[in-house]
RNA sequence: GCCCCGAUAGCUCAGCUGGAUAGAGCAGCGGACUUCUAAUCCGCAGGUCGAAGGUUCGAAUCCUUCUCGGGGUGCCA
């Protein structure tokens, strides 16, 4: 996984939380891309390693991502850089030699399409090469989810190969019923108010990623009886997605058993950017890996941690700077408007201080601390649960007023699929809160009634922002 | 060409179905720790909400046009 995967996985994750957290059915289905082009590319390379005699028994995550780069690059090979010298022209002699190298690209490019159509129709060598590639992927993909604090595990993965079988029978239907046309040897679908028709077949006979979405539609809805599919896809896919819905009412996949109709929903989100103003890459223009990101987030919050607390023992420090560094990573990534396109930036991912995933916890670990203290005095804090609220300071008032407003939250963020909502009010609670702490001893407070008062008004911040950071998929921490 | 999206303080962004003096964070300046965790709090300063029209009692929000930026645009995903 790589950078450019940080926001499906985060985005995703939370939408279906709060599904959840609304008591809906969910039925999360990780459309991983197993069977496409660029699988097929790599199946093509090590199938050749393994013709030139070459193990690939012992391939392991590092040199997998090697041979998918070479693979990219035999493929593509300097057809942009010949592109740019057609346009603004080169040395003949220059000319020449890429062109000679685009011709081998384009070789091999062929090559890796018809391994896509072997693939596709059950070759047996492709199929056990693709299987291996897929293994060794999947295991990483799962294991970077897990430590990101989702909850999307093996079973949730619907990847396109799971639809292999079910493309040639669903194309067969659509020719069947008229619903889909040929033009020029590729098989289309026209949709109303789009000039241009959705793709499902191509000359060679090779399936497109729209008629797997269509199977995927259908399945959702006929099978798993969906009725509202929410798609936590890049915007740029856009125009994908008003075709292949379109396409999917055309011929009727969005129709449930019982008659009702499906929502089909694109919640698109913006492109994570490089300072360049292009999508998030590395200096030397590789994509840059998750993990390390990742990484150095822990390395960061490990240092803060250790700052802040000189005496705690590395045991206890290490999973908090782990969670430290996942809440800030997440929070920056889920609280901007789906929508919009953010420059990466490390100082920004990780940073710890104000409107952060770090401050939320904060507010968090204060509220704990209020209670371990509370039953360090011997304060009995349960029977403060059912006192009545006094509410006379200011910031007491504006933080029961913001309890207040935690349901209708929940309700307009899941309806909008906009997680940024519920992490602006997460902060506002959280703000809140911190301003009570500071003007309102809870403790140190000589009026009995006044401290269960706000003993219970602490008691429900936790609950409530504890089970707000739970919904976006926050981890939390009981010292910090 | 056509289609989609964005533009709010120096920077990064909130502002949900139109509603009172447009709010945060960062950066800057000034305060607050012998006190429930200062990863905090309080104050100051900072904005013709890209532009122009229009609808409305009322517009950052809705409509139109334009400018700038980004993206997409049948045989990749």
């Amino acid at each position: 996984m790589h950078v450019g995967h940080l926001r499906s996985t985060v985005l995703g994750d939370a939408i279906a939380r709060l599904s959840e957290r609304m008591g809906h059915t969910v039925k999360r289905q990780s459309h991983v891309g197993d069977w496409g082009l660029p699988i097929a590319m790599v199946v093509q390379k090590l199938v050749e390693l393994e013709d030139s005699g070459e193990s690939t028994e012992t391939i392991t995550l590092d040199t997998l991502n090697a041979h998918y780069k070479a693979a990219q690059a035999e493929c593509k090979g300097e057809l942009v850089a010949l592109k740019t010298i057609k346009k603004y022209g080169s040395h003949p002699k220059a000319l020449v030699e890429c062109e000679l190298r685009v011709e081998n690209a384009g070789e091999n490019m062929e090559r890796a399409k018809s391994r896509l159509v072997a693939l596709q129709s059950g070759d047996g060598r492709s199929v056990k090469v693709w299987q291996r590639i897929y293994d060794i992927t999947m295991t990483e993909c799962l294991a970077t989810c897990a430590r990101l604090h989702t909850k999307i595990t093996d079973e949730h993965s619907a990847g396109e190969s799971t639809y292999r079988e079910e493309l040639a029978p669903l194309v067969q239907d659509l020719v069947d019923r008229k619903i889909a046309r040929e033009d020029d040897g590729a098989l289309v679908i026209d949709v109303e108010g789009i000039k241009a028709p959705c793709l499902i077949r191509k000359r060679d006979g090779g399936f497109l990623y729209a008629t797997t979405d269509l199977a995927a539609i259908k399945r959702r809805v006929s099978k798993l009886g969906g009725d509202r599919l929410v798609y936590c896809v890049d915007a740029r896919q856009g125009l994908h997605f008003k075709q292949v819905f379109g396409a999917a009412q055309k011929a009727g996949y969005d129709k449930k058993p019982d008659g009702s109709v499906a929502q089909l929903e694109h919640a698109a989100f913006g492109m994570v950017m490089g300072d360049n103003g292009k999508p998030f890459a590395t200096r030397s223009g590789e994509s840059a890996k998750l993990s390390d990101l990742l990484d150095e987030a822990v390395t960061r919050a490990d240092a803060a941690v250790a700052e802040k607390n000189p005496d705690m023992p590395v045991s206890e420090r290490k999973p908090i700077a782990e969670a430290v560094a996942m809440a800030a990573i997440k929070y920056t990534d889920l609280s901007t408007e789906r929508i919009k396109d953010y420059v990466f930036s490390f100082d920004r991912m990780l940073a710890f201080e104000g409107d952060t995933g770090p401050y939320l916890l904060y507010a968090l670990v204060r509220i704990q601390s209020i209670f371990r203290k509370a039953e360090a005095a011997g304060i009995d804090a349960n029977a403060a649960m059912s006192a009545p609220f006094i509410l006379e300071d200011p910031a007491e008032k504006s933080l029961a007023l913001t309890l207040l407003k935690y349901p209708r939250t929940l309700a307009s963020t899941t309806e909008a699929s906009e997680p940024s909502r519920l992490c602006a009010y997460s902060y506002e609670l959280a703000s809140g809160f911190s301003s009570f702490f500071d003007k309102c001893p809870v403790l140190r407070n000589d009026d009995p009634a006044s401290q269960a008062s706000r003993l219970r008004l602490c008691d429900l911040t936790r609950r409530v922002l504890s089970d707000a950071l739970e919904t976006l998929g926050i981890p939390t921490v009981e010292r910090m």
